[in-house]
DNA sequence: TTATACAAACAGACGTGAATGTATATTTTC
DNA sequence: GAAAATATACATTCACGTCTGTTTGTATAA
């Protein structure tokens, strides 16, 4: 089997996504080989070498495959607030939520992230990248906090920084927990666990008290 | 250089173990050899073998080096709540964070757990130690809410296991955030981080009003 | 007390398998 | 006919496990 048209190669190469996807899910990306992927896929690793560089590549396109989701969410969050910031945040936090429990590529590409990839050499250009979108996440929950309490929203002595820190936390965590034992209604439950975080900054006791 | 006295090979044993933690909080667990391993505690792979059975061996001894300290805390955790169940937790939730932010070997093994450790085929016997660990810790909090329900310190809505789940994202995510950037003051912070959260457990609207 | 036997605590060499990257062969489309 | 899209074959590297060698502490007995 050779020299498939245009449609056909386009085909295989996302074959063979797929089957890296299966793979590291399945095995970890260490443990996979690229033969792994290439079988699994109904190829040999001709094609992975054809399409790819080497696993490094491969995981990177995998992982590409879903950053545009998260990206958009991100501009989201940039966008102008208008006059209700902290629901904007609301419902940004919730729909996060939601997509991780809706699409199970993006469950996928998760947990692969969070429990199968260890930290080697490889995948540094990857891992700078995403310490890079995490720094922008982080400051941008910044600015709409601070736009929040300019309206009036949240008190005034929250601690930017720890603020935009604990929210992160609290939705990574979440979806952390969730990815590794699903044993909650995500999608049901994001409203009402988002609103409960929310209730705490909005009552949050002053940290000037806290010597 | 051979048969040293016992004192002496317990010391090499603590020596591998201490240069397997760098390597691996460096490299990564698959990435690092048992060479590397042996090389960075000045002996040879024959030391490695003599004292461990494999790269896995060496890692649950690593692990184990801290989870002591984290099962006592759990086992804090079952012990009777008395007549302030959420003043318990929030003093054991403080702990947690303060631990993390004191202790190097905790901060060096929940690093490599968290970002460096590949869900490989073999680890499988402490994957599943961990998660019945998770299960453990995530039953006791549920029995402490209900403690703290009891009492009228929270109010009786909240459902228990998605609030156990929050009080576990949040501390979970707040330790990987800490470990991944380090820029914020953890040790300082963890009350008001900690009672911000528990706030909000206190205000949290009534989910029944959640369709 | 001392000689001796044994086993502990390593170091170093060896064989093996497996995964990687590359080079080449083979078709088929354009 | 040229190049794209794959399969196949090959060479190399590399980490692992094992085996053996060596030295020395230690127990036992004479």
């Amino acid at each position: 089997m050779v020299r498939r048209t245009k449609e056909e190669a386009e085909a295989t190469r996302i074959q063979l996504l797929d089957a890296a996807e299966r793979c590291f899910r399945e095995k970890g990306v260490a443990s996979t080989t690229l033969d792994d992927i290439a079988k699994s896929a109904g190829h040999t690793r001709g094609a992975v070498y054809w399409h790819f560089e080497n696993k490094a590549d491969i995981f990177e396109a995998v992982c590409e495959r879903v950053s545009t989701p998260m990206q958009a969410m991100l501009s989201d969050l940039a966008a102008d607030p208008g006059n209700d910031p902290l629901g904007y945040l609301r419902n940004d936090a919730i729909h996060v939520l939601r997509m991780l429990a809706e699409c199970e590529r993006v469950q996928s590409v998760f947990e692969i992230k969070f429990c199968k990839l260890d930290g080697g050499p490889d995948f540094d250009r990857l891992r700078s990248r995403e310490l890079e979108t995490h720094t922008r996440c982080l400051s941008m929950l910044e600015v709409v906090f601070a736009a929040a309490v300019r309206q009036g929203q949240l008190p005034a002595h929250l601690p930017p920084k720890e603020t935009a820190e604990a929210m992160h936390a609290f939705i990574g965590g979440l979806m952390r927990s969730w990815i590794e034992r699903r044993d909650f209604d995500l999608r049901a439950r994001a409203p009402w666990l988002v609103d409960t975080f929310l209730t705490g900054l909005r009552n949050a006791p002053d940290p000037t008290a806290y010597a």
